[in-house]
DNA sequence: AGCACGCCGACT
DNA sequence: GTCGGCGTGCTC
């Protein structure tokens, strides 16, 4: 793919078979063969999509890699789609010629009908899902350089010319190529800018981009102090950042200084030339790669674990294919042992996990397993770590990839088998910013046209996938449930005790732990075992309230209240909102009435382990979760300082349910399950499930059994039953037909349209606006919920309004008009489609 | 990012 | 008047 087929010249015809043979459809297929292109230019401050003309020596089609003129310098772009005309904001002459291709066909076609279908059906620009899909920066990496054009040279040129122009030729023809970097000229040189000009006037230099090699080094511009003691010639601002320089230790990166010291490039530039500073660029590590573990074998497989791989390594082209095994059941060895008979075809595998922090362990043994064939890939990593794993999979060595949501658009051109795991986990669909997509049907659609099978795992899987799974097998052949229903080993799922903690209160329990949650604890010390207490964040409160007047600490900019932050003993007390991160110190006293009676409220994890130490002093509690593993590598940290059994309890949220394979965790208990239970939203139940099962999971993977404790309010509640019972089946027979009976998914489909803006009328009156013109244009199948404020109206200083479409289940969901709905949008409200959405806040 | 342009104050 | 310093705005 990355071969370098540089230039197709267009077949040239001669004008005198123009008129003999077929003048008409000659003339048509010039005057349809595309004048225009629309060109993705990477240049450092964004990027951007500007629109070439193409000359006609030259074949540039869409997913080349060109450059292109830019201002007064050439830079490189990928060629994104062909245009019919010019937009009506440029003139004619405005357009410029591309300049060159200098690789063609860099994606497969595939990829990019793949881009194209993302960008379709979640009504996103196909600029924007090229930028979701490729690495940040990724054209940016070329240098522009001067060479010299000595046969235009006259002997003794500098005679001619002034004092900067004859510099920088004396420095070129020194050079024995006769051609440096501007930026080292610029180092160099005082005026370089000047001498250029003059010396491209004269036309004795030319200037060019130097092509991209590989593998690229990422480097970023540092400024280095090297003189003690300032010069006497230099200008008040200047003296200013030689100054600050200073101060931060004679070294930093030029971004950081510059903001720093609010200051332009210009002075640290003069500060170059006057030899005070040195200006260079400095690497950063790629590749990181962790020691290579332990060599570890193929295991024996379990019936069911058989089975199941027997058909999935039978399966050669698009296959949709459900491994529902429960916690415990070993999905990853059916996962290992699919992939190593790919690599030895020479094909590559893809496996999508949901946050790969969290999951240390399944890393840790594909690499122990493949070696250096795996690599990650996700958004954590540092720009130059992205693109050289990204670039180095562009030739097709057989590979496997390891990453998050976005790793679904690897450039892999042997793809053999994509995976997603825990394909329910709502980490695959990008919220936030666009696109919106979800990784799970990228994934399909990606399968469908590398036309390599598509395996999602899970214990607890989406309705989506077991509506898809099961409606398919009717009706075509390429879908298969493959069920894991026991744990390797024959171990037993846990037993799950619920505790009703109405009870409790009633026998005057006043403790977050149930009597059944105390004794358990007790026992753990005693048989030397481990446990889990999960904290459901979500649905309980950290707000800051004042016990004398009742004022609640809320955010400036958002409509909800700040979360109490402990970082560590005698840390600064701070106070956080999780919408929009403002950031402030606590008060001692309540603002309103002034009492110092001004404490946290509530249950999280630090409350639950502050319990912990004063009922049982002897159990050592160890936190996880988003404070206290914020830096990178934490997860891994303190798992390891878990299994190496530093703590007894790990104490944690959300984060706990995922990827965690522990086996000497014997109990889990589940502090209150209520805060799922009852939320807003027609998927809390799906997700209550999800979450308690997977948590749940995590007793009892070792050789000891395990169990778990789960406290509630609503002990008769369906999901908990479910869950106790251990039977997903229960759980959808009952959630399905509730689900088909409003229409919601997997039977309908849902687009949601959020509107937001500064001023609230202004926002509401759009929002009604656009909801009547939906009304008037969008057909009987869909049914349209609001306009109506967001629950939470205000994020961030702005106001929220949304309208939900809501498809019926046959209904042909039409690409919406969403150049009108723009119109009706003043620029001042912002209009976001989120298509399929999850979350209906 | 690079580059041009224009403004400002300090010089021959 | 002219030059260096420095902020601003544009690039299809």
């Amino acid at each position: 793919m990355l071969e370098n087929v540089s230039k197709y010249k267009y077949m040239s015809m001669s004008s005198g078979s123009l008129l003999v043979a077929q003048p008409r459809s000659f003339y048509n297929i010039q005057s349809s063969s595309p004048q225009w292109i629309e060109v993705l230019l990477n240049s450092p401050w964004g990027q951007e999509l500007c629109i070439y003309s193409i000359p006609s020596d030259l074949m540039v089609q869409p997913g080349d890699i060109v450059s292109v003129p830019f201002g007064k310098q050439i830079i490189g772009g990928i060629a994104i789609r062909y245009a019919n005309s010019i937009p009506e904001s440029l003139n004619d002459d405005q357009v410029k010629d591309i300049d060159d291709v200098i690789t063609s066909g860099f994606f497969t076609k595939n990829y990019f009908k793949l881009l194209e279908k993302v960008s379709q059906y979640y009504c996103t620009d196909l600029i924007t899902v090229i930028q979701a899909a490729l690495p940040p920066n990724l054209l940016s990496k070329s240098q522009r350089r001067i060479r010299l054009k000595n046969e235009n040279i006259p002997p003794n040129a500098e005679f001619f010319c002034r004092p900067a122009a004859a510099q920088i030729l004396s420095l070129l023809k020194a050079q024995k190529d006769g051609n440096y970097s501007i930026k080292y000229l610029k180092r160099k040189v005082k005026g370089v800018r000047q001498g250029i000009r003059e010396l491209n006037q004269r036309g004795w230099i030319e200037s060019y981009l130097e092509t991209p090699k590989n593998p690229q080094v990422k480097q970023q511009k540092s400024v280095t102090l090297v003189v003690d003691q300032f010069p006497p010639n230099l200008t008040p601002r200047q003296l200013e950042v030689l100054q600050v320089l200073r101060h931060e230790g004679g070294e930093l990166w030029l971004t950081d200084l510059l903001n720093l010291c609010q200051a332009s490039a210009s002075i640290v530039d003069a500060l170059a030339v006057k030899h005070c500073v040195i200006i260079e660029y400095r690497e950063r590590l790629r590749l990181l790669k962790d020691p290579e573990k332990s060599r570890d074998k193929n295991k024996i497989l379990t019936c069911q674990q058989h089975e199941a791989l027997k058909i999935i390594n039978g399966l050669e082209n698009y296959n949709e294919i459900l491994l529902h095994g429960v916690t415990g059941s070993g999905k990853t060895e059916v996962y290992l042992q699919a992939i190593s008979p790919l690599l030895e075809k020479g094909k590559s595998a893809l496996i999508l996990v949901p946050e790969i922090a969290l999951t240390p362990q399944l890393t840790d043994r594909f690499r122990a397993r493949f070696g250096d064939k795996v690599y990650v890939y996700h958004s954590n990593l540092s720009k130059g770590e992205r693109y050289d794993t990204w670039r180095q999979m562009l030739p097709g060595e057989p590979q496997v990839i390891i990453g998050t949501r976005s790793a679904i658009f690897a450039p892999l051109p042997n793809l053999g088998l994509i995976i997603l795991d825990e394909e329910h986990d709502s980490s695959f669909k990008q919220t936030q910013i666009s696109p919106n997509y979800h990784a799970r049907t990228v994934a399909k659609w990606r399968g469908e046209l590398e036309n390599c099978p598509v395996i999602l795992g899970s214990a607890t899987p989406s309705l989506e996938t077991w509506i898809s799974v099961n409606q398919s097998q009717v009706s075509s052949d390429n879908s298969y449930y493959l069920s894991l229903p026991e744990r390797i080993g024959s171990r037993p799922l846990p037993p799950i005790k619920i505790v009703d903690m109405r009870e409790e209160l009633k026998r005057g329990n006043r403790s977050v732990f149930s009597g059944s949650l105390q004794e358990a604890l007790r026992n753990l010390k005693e048989k030397n075992q481990q446990g889990i207490l999960f904290i459901n964040r979500r649905g309980h409160s950290t707000f800051v309230s004042c016990r004398h007047c009742g004022y609640v600490m809320e955010c400036p900019d958002c409509d909800v209240s700040l979360s109490y932050h402990y970082t560590h003993e005698g840390a600064t007390e701070l106070l956080r909102c999780h919408y929009c991160n403002h950031t402030q110190i606590q008060p001692p006293n309540c603002p309103e009435c002034n009492s110092p009676y001004f404490k946290f409220f509530g249950s999280g994890t630090q409350k639950v382990t502050q319990a912990l130490k004063q009922e049982f002093p002897e159990l050592k509690p160890l936190r996880f979760d988003s404070d206290t593993t914020r830096n990178k590598g934490s997860h891994r940290r303190l798992l390891e300082q878990f299994s190496r059994g530093e703590a007894d309890i790990l104490v944690g949220t959300q984060m706990l349910t995922k990827g965690i394979d522990l086996a000497q965790v014997t109990l889990v208990g589940v502090v209150s399950a209520d805060g799922l239970l009852y939320l807003s939203d027609y998927r809390a139940a799906e997700r209550a499930f999800q979450t308690l099962t997977q948590v749940a999971g995590r007793a009892g993977r070792g050789d000891e059994p395990g169990q778990v404790i789960i406290q509630t309010y609503s002990p008769e509640n369906s999901v908990i039953q479910a869950v106790k019972n251990h039977d997903y089946h229960c759980f959808i027979d009952e959630e399905l037909p509730r689900r088909e009976e409003l229409n919601f998914p997997p039977y309908g489909r849902l687009i949601l349209v959020q509107l937001s803006g500064l001023d609230a009328i202004e926002v509401q009156n759009t929002a009604q606006k656009l909801g009547d013109y939906f009304q008037d244009t969008i057909g009987l199948d869909c049914e349209i919920l609001g306009p109506a404020p967001a629950s939470i109206m205000r994020v961030a200083k702005r106001y929220r309004w949304q309208i939900l479409l809501k498809f019926l289940p046959d209904a042909r969901v039409i690409i919406p008009d969403m150049e009108n709905w723009h119109k009706l949008c003043p620029n001042s409200v912002s209009l976001k489609i989120d298509i399929d959405p999850l979350h209906i806040n």
